[in-house]
DNA sequence: TATTGCGCACTTC
DNA sequence: GAAGTGCGCAATA
């Protein structure tokens, strides 16, 4: 995906919408053609492309296709209605490993970052306009009869996640719920629905998830609770998330962790989750050594990461901006709270809880490592 | 002729 | 009632 395609596109998605537009694929692809030249052609396989990374979504509405700039849509009440008509999904940050998933990052979109966003693709089973997109709409095929709009995974089945995490695919049930249900229409990451482990009977599958709940609940909501529970170092809670896995782990279970974060776990829960976290085997560990430094995180990986601590909307924001590991160590507070154009409450969070934590793990490894 | 702006109705919550 | 959406028409380039 070339990124003034994605610039171009989602441009053009804005501009219909703003002159209230229908932004289907006929108008897209004539005013990029218009405004760049860009062939036809090369247009629509672009967008298909960022809707596969769930940059734009292709959803149903009153009948016909239209295309979605995923930064600004589904905001405010729109969530909850894509929370109601989701079925099965992965998480947030699965959904999207491209360079961005908010499309262009020049200044008009980069207001537009200041919107939550929740991202969902939306497929129309009944779409004829574009034969090539077959495998797409077999993907997300979904009656929207009732609703008039449908927000469903654009990801087709054979084109996997774009999720480059080592860890993530073998035991998220989230994945095992797409290869099982392809044609779900997209909602709430499957984690938070129960029946969503219930899949998945080993061990780690369910104990993962209490362990992140434990982590997300340390380190956004009560970041004072770690140091009387059992971590004294300020550094734990991410380190937790690391140990269990780092941010692939950690991604599908972002929601039980606020979920848990109502209920706060007994020690012998802690117990649990802990022998939970011990149980991974072998190879999840090689795999878990490389994600665990956050200096090898990808882009994809860092916003898996937020998304699992309870920030999947500002974690697109790191998504957009290409904050990678390296970058996300190099943060410095104004960036966290300036530059990724996200609310103040999260990015405070974000950066006190979460990227100076990292960053200071990462000075103390790197001490440890030299001296 | 193509593009843009926008009133208004529709839909959902 | 609020908010998102886009049809359809007039204005404009």
């Amino acid at each position: 995906m070339s990124k003034p395609y994605r610039e171009w596109i989602l441009g053009s998605i804005d501009s219909l919408r703003s002159r209230k537009a229908r932004p289907d694929l006929d108008r897209i692809c004539r005013m990029v053609k218009r405004r760049y030249g860009s062939d036809w052609d090369r247009t629509r396989s672009e967008l298909e492309k960022l809707i596969e990374e769930q940059t734009v979504l292709k959803v149903n509405y009153k009948g016909s296709v239209s295309y979605r700039n995923a930064a600004k849509v589904l905001r405010g009440r729109r969530k909850t209605e894509q929370s109601k008509c989701a079925v099965k999904q992965p998480s947030l940050a699965d959904w999207s490993a491209g360079d961005s998933a908010l499309g262009p990052v020049d200044e008009d979109h980069m207001e537009d970052m200041e919107d939550e966003m929740s991202m969902t693709t939306g497929m129309d089973s009944s779409m004829d306009e574009e034969g090539d997109e077959s495998s797409l709409d077999a993907m997300c095929a979904q009656s929207t009869a009732d609703s008039g709009i449908s927000m469903s995974p654009v990801t087709s089945s054979n084109t996997s996640l774009p999720v480059p995490s080592p860890t993530s695919s073998k035991n998220s049930p989230t994945h095992d719920a797409l290869r099982q249900d392809p044609d779900s229409a997209y909602t709430l990451p499957e984690h938070i629905q129960p029946a969503a482990q219930q899949d998945t009977g080993s061990v780690e599958s369910l104990q993962e998830p209490a362990a992140i709940c434990l982590t997300a609940l340390k380190a956004e909501e009560e970041p004072r609770v770690e140091e009387s529970v059992a971590t004294p170092d300020p550094v734990t809670p991410d380190e937790a998330v690391m140990a269990d896995g780092g941010p692939h782990a950690v991604s599908d279970h972002a929601e039980e962790g606020e979920m848990c974060n109502k209920e706060p776990k007994s020690t012998t829960e802690e117990e649990t989750i802990n022998n939970g976290a011990m149980m991974k085997n072998e190879n999840d560990a090689v795999k878990e050594e490389v994600v665990q430094d956050p200096l090898l995180w990808s882009v994809a990986d860092v916003a898996r990461y937020f998304t699992s601590v309870g920030f999947p909307e500002q974690a697109l924001a790191f998504r957009t901006q290409e904050i990678d590991g390296k970058s996300l160590l190099l943060m410095q507070r104004s960036d966290v709270l300036t530059g990724l154009s996200i609310r103040l409450g999260p990015a405070l969070k974000i950066y006190e809880n979460h990227v100076k934590v990292l960053q200071r793990s990462q000075f103390q490894e790197d001490s440890r490592l030299f001296s």
